[in-house]
DNA sequence: CGAGAACTAGACTGTATAGTCTAGTCAAAT
DNA sequence: ATTTGACTAGACTATACAGTCTAGTTCTCG
């Protein structure tokens, strides 16, 4: 086990320095928490990382692609051609539900908490998790407007439009209740299905 | 000065104590700072606020009302009868100048970083400050669908969507990047009028 | 087996912080 | 003029934490 060992050990301190960031914050954790909880000695923490900052960092850099992979997963399944009433629910009731993970939420808050002591960390959050979830999307539309199945002018901010519709509500009071379930599944039920309708009506 | 030397103590030391919040969160921000900010001795803040937490929770309480005077004050002047189309872009071009204040941005972000810490606080933020803007916003829709000239099922709903499509973006933007500035005042002009347009669309 | 690397417990340093305490200053009100 | 109450500077207590150091243990590989 001596090499496997040394991984196991590695992962341990990740896994456990995510999981005490999620719950107390950045300034709220101590390396001494984070040791204990990885079942390590505090010196072994700082064997395998510099220092708190980096740490932190790394984990929070590396946890980057999970939104991103997860919407592509999503919009993989989304070019079929069935009604578009009903691939506009599921579409939006998938992407609904991902960012209604309570361990995305938690990692959003945890990010957006500390996007001014970790700047390079909210912007690669923005633009791999964020920006690229949205031209993913907006290509998606783009091949619909090509097919003449959907008007639309411009497919980026049609994407836009569609997830601030979606998400703009439930993901605030996520944030701001700091509560990991705000809503009921029926409740993410209605509010997919509305802005999937409200969508299809302003592009035809 | 007596009395109102006091009061002068009183309110340097909760505009202190929020500048100082608002720039360094609540665990990286000390009584000592505040105190040196406020031109006040330490004392004199617990003098006047029992401790640290009650100090943070009074301000930022204090500052719930702020996103729903603002948006009152926006929407009052909306019930114009002129064209649907000039309204709802100024209607989406004051709006989001509103909630694209630095200000409201940082205290957004020091709200939402401390949710947990201060449930209640975060509760009524989303309460005071978020529902009852949409209600506003709402009832505002619900006049113009009841006088014909948009056609709304769900007022709320509608109001929802809106909003959602007009600040996803930017207010995500300046979350993630800690920017107090993300966008130029012209792309808010695109971005205010590409929502009023996709919002007029989709509601006649 | 023996060497070297990874690991452990825990002491240690230096700094920071919440909140208290003391001794004394200052300004107004009686 | 004395009292009263707000205020000040700064010392003080108790705690916590980042990061280092030491001395000794365990594991693995040659």
């Amino acid at each position: 086990m001596g090499r496997s060992g040394s991984a196991t050990k590695h992962e341990a301190i990740l896994d456990a320095a995510l999981a005490v960031f999620l719950e107390k914050g950045y300034l709220g954790t101590s390396m001494d928490q984070i040791a204990a909880r990885a079942g390590v000695s505090k010196q072994t923490v700082y064997k395998h990382f510099a220092d708190k900052n980096r740490l932190f960092a790394e984990i929070l850099l590396a946890t980057t692609g999970e939104v991103d992979r997860l919407v592509r997963w999503i919009v993989d399944e989304f070019d079929d051609p069935r009604k578009l009433e009903q691939t506009f629910d599921r579409l939006a009731r998938h992407f609904l539900g991902a960012l209604m993970e309570p361990h995305l939420l938690r990692l959003r808050r945890l990010v957006i908490a500390n996007a001014d002591r970790f700047p390079e960390l909210g912007r690669s959050w923005y633009e791999a998790g964020f920006e690229r979830v949205l031209t993913t999307l907006a290509d998606s539309f783009g091949r619909l407007a090509d097919a003449g199945r959907l008007k639309i002018d411009d497919p980026l901010v049609a994407a836009n439009h569609f997830v601030g519709m979606l998400l703009w509500i439930p993901v605030n009071k996520a944030m701001f209740t700091g509560s990991d379930k705000p809503f009921t599944d029926i409740e993410l039920d209605r509010l997919a299905r509305a802005s999937a309708r409200t969508f299809l009506h302003a592009h035809r």
